[in-house]
DNA sequence: AGCGTGAACCTGTCAGACAGCCGGACAGCA
DNA sequence: TGCTGTCCGGCTGTCTGACAGGTTCACGCT
């Protein structure tokens, strides 16, 4: 391994607990001064990490407030283009639909009891940008368990995508207490370990999410 | 549109310089000191604009030596982890398959002729590494002519991984000539405008690839 | 020709300084 | 009470100057 320099040190520290999770989104790092004593390096060394950082997307700095993170992983817009939705409604079921079914059969106890609670908070949720956030993750954390890292990327550049996509937000009033319920089945079926019930379960509800969309593009 | 720093603004400069290539790939930078009194800022912000192309890839510093590019756009590993054989013979067919269905039906003329001409150059190609080249041409072409953003993202990260293993040149010796009808199996549906025959080919081609592929890893 | 050596240049890092931005505390005013 | 203006402390943005260590190359000696 290539000797690291201490930026490239601080660097990898940082970006490892951004990705990692350890600092979540919205976090606020300490101030670079902080950091500095922290690490034992000046101050130079951390604002060239962190610039680092801001280059791949992953924090903002905002003048006379600090360093905040705003990414746990590095964005695809850096390389890829945006899709429509036709191209997401379109994809979606030939990725989610078997990864869902890899999932019953591979997810760990952790996973299971992880969208165990997030189906639980999404049904006591009101407010729609969180039920979103709750929804993206988890569709992510089922691709994650499916065990296979192409459906994991794909799908969480799918739901990045669509957490972009204004009319998101706009579908998810009348759709959310229909998707919950679907939701409850999948779950219901990857914690069955039955594969099959999981990939019709999941393909009943990309598809009557589908349908929604269609419905809110063509009025 | 936002006010940017002045670091902001030197790294701006030098991605762009770099992305349009007129800094081509392998060309050094003008050094630190140089870089800064020519934009009239100090070697600080010149060294946080260098820290951002070398985050995205874009540049390698070396002590001592000075600042080179190595990339004129921002490379994907840095976004994809690495993909398992198994990552891949399991998600290709869920992709590629509805990818060729499309394909067939909204393929370009021009798509067509490229795909008859890749075809075609694949039937009287020796060298291995070449016919590998074009082999992952036509599988992304017929991505791209499905029209659907996300199967082409998808598909083409999926050459590119494959192309990255080294299974993958053992594999084609045997499989070149058995390949290259299945192409054409391929290319025939696309060019009937046939949807489903062109899902039941891709299947069965990445099926028999799949199978070899196996062979190949159980060995 | 071969070799060693030092000067010149380059990056890596540090310390200190100052301007400008921001948020919150606080006092004064209506 | 509630609003407002001011001030202070903390933070980022940038600059300067300095020194250590890596790299290259030409000069001069053998």
């Amino acid at each position: 391994m290539a000797r690291l320099s201490a930026a490239e040190a601080v660097f990898n520290v940082l970006r490892t607990e951004i990705e990692s999770g350890k600092l979540g989104v919205g976090a606020k790092l300490s101030s670079e001064a902080t950091l500095a004593q922290q690490y034992g390096v000046s101050r130079s060394v951390v604002r060239e990490a962190l610039r680092s950082c801001t280059a791949l997307g992953l924090t903002v700095t905002k003048t006379g407030r600090g360093t905040f993170v705003v990414a746990n992983r590095v964005a695809k817009d850096l390389v890829l283009g945006q899709y429509s939705a036709r191209d997401l409604t379109e994809a979606r079921p030939h990725i989610e639909v078997p990864a869902a079914g890899l999932a019953a059969e591979r997810r760990s106890a952790e996973e299971l009891s992880m969208l165990r609670e997030i189906v639980a908070a999404m049904s006591g949720e009101d407010d729609p940008e969180v039920w979103v956030g709750l929804d993206s993750s988890f569709h992510a954390l089922i691709a994650r368990a499916s065990r296979n890292k192409v459906f994991e990327n794909v799908v969480a550049d799918i739901r990045d995508a669509l957490a972009h996509q204004s009319e998101t937000l706009n579908m998810v009033a009348d759709r959310q207490h229909a998707s919950d319920e679907e939701h409850r089945r999948i779950l219901a079926a990857i914690e069955a370990g039955d594969a099959a019930t999981a990939r019709i379960a999941m393909s009943q509800h990309l598809h009557a999410v589908g349908i929604a969309l269609d419905s809110i593009l063509n009025a």
